[in-house]
DNA sequence: TATTGTTATACTCTATAACTATA
DNA sequence: TATAGTTATAGAGTATAACAATA
């Protein structure tokens, strides 16, 4: 572990950056798209190395909620639900029909549609996929302290009111 | 745009999920993690559109910007700072020397490090993409508000304390 | 005509590991 | 031995466009 340390403190207007000194991250420090950004990745990489994600990768979590908690939801629906492309929702549902965790069945009155459930199977594993975001979550709880109704909300906001 | 609109509000029992009703999303609505992803993406997603990033990258932005701040930075100080391997920067930086933005020179006390500043046509290739970020902080700032600082104190500390 | 889902394809971002050169 | 940077490579995630089936 060498060179400088990462701090937001501006030095002086001191020219040239030695090594060992500080980097200076100069305006980024107070910009809500970088320090979202930073945190989003933080968080990302603990859950992702913490969970274990053998067979069961982070974006496969959110989705098997969703259609736990939507049983009979169609596939596009999943996607609008988390914000991708039907073209990125089907490779992800086939992933999870391949590992047993979901059926698929076309919907009796729009033969189009393909409507999704889990299994007994897919329920056991995202139970033991949550207990595993359930402590992430909670180290996220114990950062956040008791703004967490705030900033949820302020987070929820940015995503639907952006543009 | 048919299909149901996407909610938190968790209905009550109803077993199956029928198309043009709404989708739970469930324990998913308080979930930080879950809301960090979430506006991260319509964050990054928004500034990407309006920034017009035909040969300037996203994340190029927080790159660059360091570099300004600290000339004379070494490319494996500028991946500590944005969080990135090595391996990551090298290409972003080769990417950044072949546009003309930045001049990479060997440290004369240190041989192995490559040592990064601005060109004159990188600091205005930044300077006017400093103008659409700072639009685009502003829609942030508006939608954050008076709790900015808070939030992003928040932000910081989940991607400093996250494990 | 519009919508659901699939496929082919391509692009971006990222890291690991092996390497060179320097220290 | 350790560090700075490069390269080869591979994997995740994503989207666009063209398509088939169905509405």
């Amino acid at each position: 572990m060498s060179g400088r340390r990462i701090s937001s403190q501006p030095t002086a207007a001191n020219a040239s950056s030695a090594p060992g000194s500080t980097v200076r991250i100069g305006v980024l420090a107070s910009v809500i798209g970088f320090n979202l950004r930073m945190a989003q990745d933080a968080s990302f990489r603990a859950f992702a190395k913490h969970a274990g994600l053998d067979h069961l990768k982070p974006g496969r979590y959110a989705a098997m909620t969703i259609i736990r908690d939507n049983p009979g939801i169609a596939q596009g629906e999943v996607g609008r639900a988390i914000g991708r492309d039907k073209s990125t929702v089907t490779p992800l549902i086939q992933d999870l029909q391949r590992q047993g965790f979901i059926v698929r069945e076309a919907s009796s009155t729009d033969r189009r549609r393909v409507t999704l459930r889990l299994t007994r199977a897919g329920d056991a594993a995202l139970t033991s996929l949550s207990r595993r975001a359930r402590d992430h979550e909670r180290k996220l709880d114990a950062i956040v302290g008791d703004q967490k109704t705030a900033f949820v909300a302020l987070l929820k906001k940015i995503a639907t009111e952006i543009s």
